[in-house]
DNA sequence: TATGAATGAGCGTTCATTCAT
DNA sequence: CATGAATGAACGCTCATTCAT
């Protein structure tokens, strides 16, 4: 009321940032002990600060892991922007597949989007945020295809985006979990199957 | 010590016996429930026996898990089995996309696959079990690429077969979160995709 | 099963032992702390128990609550029945007040009895019992009074019952209230002042 | 100490004022959520001020229910005093059994009555305030009976004031109990009541 | 004077595991 | 062999209270 504005702003500056430093704890937790075991507990700690004060921005641990999903899909729209910048998909996905079999808890981790997506079957909020997330992702993914090819996309016909999509999908999907039961797989061999299979799936 | 001999035996498939009851409802939990959020009452409730005498056959829930992997891979080794049998590859892994759709609990599950893997990140028995199992399935799955044709194999060249293998795997582990993340996805779309894409992976 | 029906009679016993250990405990915790200040660890403390074990027995914490509120209605019930018996309703009354002055935790509570009538502004199941259990109450006292003179009831006519029943009742449940509020009243000087107005609702 | 007199004369009138808004905001919280349930961030909401600053004026919880509870006696002595301006004492207790029935947050509840009587068993300092509380109650009662009639008194005789008071008192705070157990119970059949049985209370 | 972020102890509850029967 | 009563540690979460600003 005395400055009004500012430190209205500055307060919600710095629950933003709160709210940032429980996520990045919540996702190193959630990656080295997953969802279950991952206790509120063990997340405080790591954000370094008291169990309690995790609830003045989170209703509960619920809420934490729907806010991580839709890191999830930011980040994965980041992805696919870098996708309409490079021409080379082999080595954008090469590289995501590296840094899942590194597992860093820092960055996007394929174990947790395995445990995320199990848990979609069983609790429907996280089912329908997984769902809306990836309706959103195969949309992107399937501008970029149908897009001209003078316009940066791959001028696929209509009538083969989904199928393109569909197994492009399933070949990065795919290799989440390769990173993590296959661990002797290296991105080169990856890099090399992909140069082989790619090209037929991305050509008009 | 009493009776020698026979009673043994005996003793010995009724302890099998047992553990297939308790690792068949234990299956039915994880499905319904996952790893962490099933409880060993569920598990004694659904085997029809009471809960401390689970400990009798299993050390405790982690064992129980342990041989949860094991039986995947049998069943995974079954799976294999059939593919040899039908020449319709396309129809097979389409049939299990339809499945995992379903959700069955019965069969195997597509979400006890990914926390399975997404486990292994953290155990490392189960690291060691599911890789272990990986190993096998992935070495079926070459002898069929390699074996020659009139042996039922697809006769592709030694330098080809870890390439697509890798393809292969992605699709059809691929396919499994397309069955949770994506429900609208009928059966008819994934033939089709499959239809299109897989020859060029199966022919020498 | 090999020994059919014994043991489970002998088991459902032992449950309602338990059950009542609990509740006795969980009387004198309420007496002393209050609804919401009496711990499920202070329950189990003086049930002499493990805080996990209540919850064989009871559902939660309300549930037992819900059971301490029917106690009070057999209570209450056993205490109707020797107002039949006796002639002499005054010196009952006042033996009552003696014990709500007293404040034992091991009977009915004046102090309880008062929290939990507050609870029922509050608790929607909790409205529900006590508002049972009155009605049964005034429904048994109302027998009472209507019945014969010659059947050891008053005789008093259909429509005074209700006025009469609310009186006895406010005098009472009032003496509740006076026997906390108002420590150095004697429990003669409570039968004098009854001997002087009762008569006038109890005569025809 | 700057400038003296004027400012802390000022100073004293705004806490007293700030106490006073506080009380208003807690009364309503316990009546709708008694003592224990409700919190300390629930009553500055109602305040309309932060949590700490209640700190600046009470002590804690427990010194805003110790204020509450002379609040409380001072609106019975108000009560008191309208009983001597009025010559219908039917009307008057019947006009708060039907605000106690209403659980109108604003006016004395009922429930929070009961509440705190049943506190007063656990917590000295409350067994202390609501019996100086009663013994002031108690003592305006008896004033008013034993005052000649001519001066708007009952003119009953000395060794009669304590059992007329008694009753009538159980009868009042008997009402309080059945404005909550008994909710179908009318004003109008209260009123029938006590006009059949106060006048041989009241009379000399 | 006033705020509200932060703490930390304690709550009700669950559940893997043990063991007397 | 089989039971299920019992434990105890840990869980997610709440809230009275403090204190830097």
């Amino acid at each position: 009321m005395s400055t009004p504005g500012k430190p209205t702003a500055k307060a919600a500056a710095r629950a933003l940032a709160q709210r940032e430093r429980i996520l990045v704890a919540a996702q190193k937790c959630f990656v080295v002990h997953g969802f279950h075991a991952a206790s509120m507990a063990n997340i405080a700690d790591t954000a370094g600060m008291s169990a309690g004060l995790i609830y003045r921005y989170f209703k509960g641990k619920n809420d934490i892991i729907l806010a991580i999903i839709e890191r999830q899909l930011e980040e994965a729209r980041a992805d696919i922007a870098k996708l309409h910048a490079t021409s080379d998909l082999v080595a954008g996905i090469a590289e995501v597949f590296g840094q899942w079999q590194a597992n860093d808890p820092n960055v996007t981790s394929a174990a947790l989007f395995l445990e995320l997506t199990a848990e979609a079957t069983r609790d429907e909020e996280i089912a329908v945020a997984t769902q809306a997330s990836d309706r959103v992702f195969r949309s992107l993914l399937g501008d970029w295809f149908v897009r001209a090819v003078a316009d940066g996309g791959l001028g696929v016909s209509q009538d083969q985006v989904a199928t393109r999509v569909l197994i492009l999908q399933c070949l990065i999907e795919g290799l989440a979990m390769r990173a993590i039961s296959q661990p002797d797989l290296s991105v080169d061999q990856v890099k090399s199957a992909l140069n082989q299979f790619l090209p037929s799936l991305l050509t008009a």
